[in-house]
DNA sequence: CTGTTAGCGCATTCAA
DNA sequence: TTGAATGCGCTAACAG
């Protein structure tokens, strides 16, 4: 088999210029129609297809967009990838895949390696804003956080303080009364929960925190195992509500309450965060908060395009926040 | 913010030729180790990263395999891009996916697209071995099939018949007897569960089909819709088990059954496929073929080296059939 | 309308 | 041990 052919096996084979075939295979108005359908023809026949590589160095950019997370198996981020390559596809790029683990260390060698790529865009989801791999990258490359969100770099994000808001709110509106937080030290969405009980000057509205972390898919079963090392059927129901920073987490309440015996929603209401499909395969199906992924890549990708243009995004409009929802299931929902 | 750096600026900063520069990044054995140190302080401090698309040009390869899946959500699928991306990176490769959806149109796009990227290798789960964009591919480019697997072309899947054969060898042994398949019309697991029967001589065994396909997350709601309508309470207990064609399928049924009601695994035993995560977070959890995932992606990688070399598989050699395992879990366990 | 030429960044071959 | 020259494939500027 002969080697992959080039615009110049076409220009021979039609016994014209290469710069000729170039411009046919482009479309440009100063060729002939005849010479250009016998050019497409003698292309197809070959079996020829431009490479990328070439253009790129040219500088012409090279088609290829980034996404480093922290996990790509996670039910929330995999959801992302497929909308980051369908809208990608729409719009002529490739997506590459870079797993992080959330590792600024593993960010590093990740982000040496789409400068190398020249990737002509990332979509990032930093282990933190301080992340001097991220910083790299954001000053290096076009880069938009999402997920998250940060006033100093181009970012759409869900307002997660909103997303607890609106837990916090459901909670209280079923009159729930004592709330068990899972999740990371320090979540916005806590801070939303926390703020808005403050707002409602509820007093004797008892929240206690569980510290639990990760990206793998290990985490519900370790949520599962602390809650069960911790708590027992009986003092479990120092609650009568559970909110887990994600999906995971909170799936591993439910199991844990399970096995404890503890009627959902009726002893003890389970909320998730993310709207994972996770949440709606679990039963009872899982109340959780939903990030508005489809609206959130198009705008990712808008302002990506921005970027890719070499504009500088003033620092009013770099930020995005995108408005929550709370997706009531039978997790937390009592009935009339 | 001045220009990316190459080795140009390195050699003018340093005062030596390109080449010279060149040498030393690439460690030339006939370069001072003096003059090494300093070139590789000044590109450091440029913040120089060589080019991938110039070597590309060049003939070096890409460094780049992309993975053409017919859903990037589906919890098997996302596990698997998470090994294969890790298992890439591990071998110094980045990892490009695209999303066929299962539509051999879109594979057509697709491989011209790896074609005109000049990937450097292909890992493939086509919508048909019949495909063109397939063979297309895999004429042109070093191409592992996974998780399917076909004499002809080089592949590494797992013998979906013999896991067939697992699931019914179980519901046997626990004394089933009356099964009901959903899946695709025509799938090798369903074979391989008939031929177990057959094997065994089994008399008495009914089996009935329930046709449903699908690579999205949808499916698992479809597939719950179809059972509701078609069965109510009594007449699904023509079945005592029912062996769904992936998780998601098997975990329809299982909404299904509990919303009929239905006791499992006591009145009716649920088995899937896959062993994906959402077997694990399903209660009862569900009982599943699981497929060697870690070891058919080193298996593939180590045949796409093969292929990367230019080497020619053998006939003989080019298919590995690896053998699945049963997890018993909760759905289908009555215990002793 | 079409051909010639130059250059993108890099590694290598050939000279020195 | 190093430098100069070459070519990978493509497009655009410049000439006809």
């Amino acid at each position: 088999m002969s080697a992959r052919p080039t615009i110049a096996d076409i220009a021979r084979e039609c016994g014209v210029s290469q710069s000729t075939v170039s411009r046919a295979l482009r479309d440009h108005p100063s060729i002939s129609e005849a010479r250009k359908r016998s050019i497409r023809t003698a292309a197809e026949n070959l079996g020829f297809e431009s490479r990328i590589s070439a253009r790129t160095l040219r500088g012409e950019g090279s088609k290829l967009v980034a996404c480093v997370v922290p996990s790509l198996s996670h039910p929330f981020m995999s959801c992302l990838i497929e909308r980051l390559e369908a809208e990608g596809a729409l719009q002529g790029y490739h997506l590459m895949v870079a797993n992080s683990g959330g590792s600024p260390n593993a960010e590093k060698t990740i982000v040496k390696g789409l400068i190398a790529r020249q990737v002509d865009g990332v979509f990032f989801i930093p282990s933190s804003f301080e992340s001097s791999a991220f910083r790299l990258c954001g000053s290096v490359l076009p880069t938009v956080v999402v997920t998250l969100q940060s006033p100093e770099w181009p970012s759409i994000g869900t307002s997660h303080e909103e997303g607890g808001r609106l837990v916090a709110e459901h909670f209280m509106e079923s009159g729930r009364t004592s709330c068990l937080l899972i999740g990371p030290h320090d979540d916005e969405k806590f801070r939303g929960f926390d703020a808005y009980l403050d707002s409602r000057k509820v007093a004797g509205f008892r929240v206690e925190r569980l510290v639990a972390d990760g990206w793998d898919e290990g985490l519900t079963a370790t949520v599962q195992a602390n809650l069960l090392e911790n708590y027992d059927a009986r003092s479990i129901r120092r609650f009568d509500c559970i909110f887990g920073n994600n999906d995971l987490a909170a799936l591993g309440a439910l199991h844990a309450l399970q096995d404890l015996g503890i009627a959902v929603p009726a002893g003890i209401a389970v909320c998730g965060f993310d709207d994972s499909p996770w949440a709606r395969v679990s039963r009872p199906a899982l109340s959780s908060v939903a990030q508005p992924v489809s609206l959130m890549v198009r705008s990712a990708f808008a302002l990506l395009q921005r970027l890719m243009t070499g504009e500088t995004i003033p620092p009013g409009e770099r930020s995005y926040s995108l408005k929550p929802h709370l997706v009531v299931r039978d997790s937390t929902y009592l009935g009339k």
